[in-house]
DNA sequence: GACTTTGTTATACGTATGTATAATTATATT
DNA sequence: AATATAATTATACATACGTATAACAAAGTC
């Protein structure tokens, strides 16, 4: 029988989103695209079914909204360091580095919540605007801060040298990302990192070697 | 009515295989993972869908000779450039590091496919396999040409330094390659080649500009 | 305390999916 | 030409999916 409704708690429109974002991003990291379906999304969430389409115009809106902020909290995760007070340039490029080679960033689930969306990606107009944006600012703040090394070390380049070294260090950095998020175990303790520091180095010709740097 | 059965002409176990896996790849590609079901595969094959349980004997089973016809042939497609004939090891290099950022191994639909398999590879144990054989197979070819590249100019390292260049330039290549596949259009014609081969060429101090290529 | 609003549940619907199995037909063998 | 083999089609089945809609209940307002 059980014709009893449920008993339920009445959250904000802010919390409920969130928390449906949240499993969504959940059940794509542990069970790929296919294992997030409106039931297993909301059951995770604690809520029935029906409440997806109450917040969310279609389960491709959900997605949209998962995948904005899946992209943004990688990002911001990356940046947030680099905001930090640094000595000099070259000190906050080197955040900026290990930041991006390191946890929570390198993270097995990132990656394959990632690589979920791509297929949406690349069909739906909105998905590839927020892939497009999250991209460029990444890289736009990559070459900003190479720029500012550069300059500090009284080598300053071209925008175009800018644009192909921040190519180059954004490819290397997702490069070692993809990596270390699909083989983790391959890779030994700091590994991602150093290999990151000195191919950087290498490429920009500038030396992090001797910084000391707070973990 | 059409009571009639279509009339149909027997084919080798091996090319209706294929035929099942090029379709397999086809529509993930274009589709997504989900895209690719049992009847729009067997439709896209021309067969009907009772025949994919006659050749595999799971959906998951046909993904994953998928998965592994699509990884061997992107490694083999940029081997294979790295084994014709070359004057000496650094242009060996340079030709297997334009191979890997050209099409057709840069390629939207390439890496649309490779993503879609990523879920499946973290659970699955074959393919699991399939993924660490073939990135192992690439990363040891690109570090051999390496260390030959070093051998040559008299300027031979620890196989320990040979181990970390590899991994930073096969970052960099699958850093470049991800990025060509996913913003084709925001990159310039020769970009991502040419910003491969410096930033490689800055990373392992080897000049490849120099050097006439045969197109 | 009655009333309104809307967050939330419950249920139903049509369709798509992977799998299983039986019926057929093309080809090889003799 | 008759027969055997297995490649291929046809059909059925149980389940899962996204969506739509109606019923209910919690919280705010007066």
């Amino acid at each position: 029988m059980q014709n009893a409704k449920r008993s339920f708690v009445r959250q904000a429109a802010d919390k409920r989103q969130q928390a449906l974002i949240k499993s969504t991003l959940h059940l794509i990291a542990t069970g790929g695209p296919e294992a997030a379906t409106v039931r297993t999304i909301s059951e995770h969430a604690g809520v029935t079914q029906g409440l997806i389409r109450h917040y969310f115009s279609s389960k491709d809106e959900l997605f949209i909204a998962a995948y904005e902020c899946h992209m943004t909290q990688m990002t911001d995760a990356t940046s947030a360091v680099a905001t930090t007070d640094h000595d000099n340039a070259v000190a906050h490029l080197k955040a900026f580095i290990i930041s991006a080679l390191t946890p929570p960033v390198v993270d097995t689930e990132a990656m394959a919540i990632w690589a979920g969306f791509i297929h949406m990606v690349q069909r739906d107009k909105n998905m590839r605007a927020i892939h497009e944006k999250t991209y460029y600012r990444f890289r736009d703040e990559l070459q900003a801060l190479i720029s500012a090394a550069w300059a500090e070390a009284g080598n300053a380049k071209s925008s175009a040298d800018e644009r192909r070294a921040a190519i180059a260090c954004n490819a290397l950095l997702d490069g070692l990302w993809l990596e270390g998020g699909a083989l983790p175990e391959s890779f030994e303790v700091n590994e991602l990192p150093n290999v990151g520091l000195n191919s950087i180095g290498a490429i920009l010709n500038i030396d992090f070697s001797n910084l000391e740097l707070s973990e």
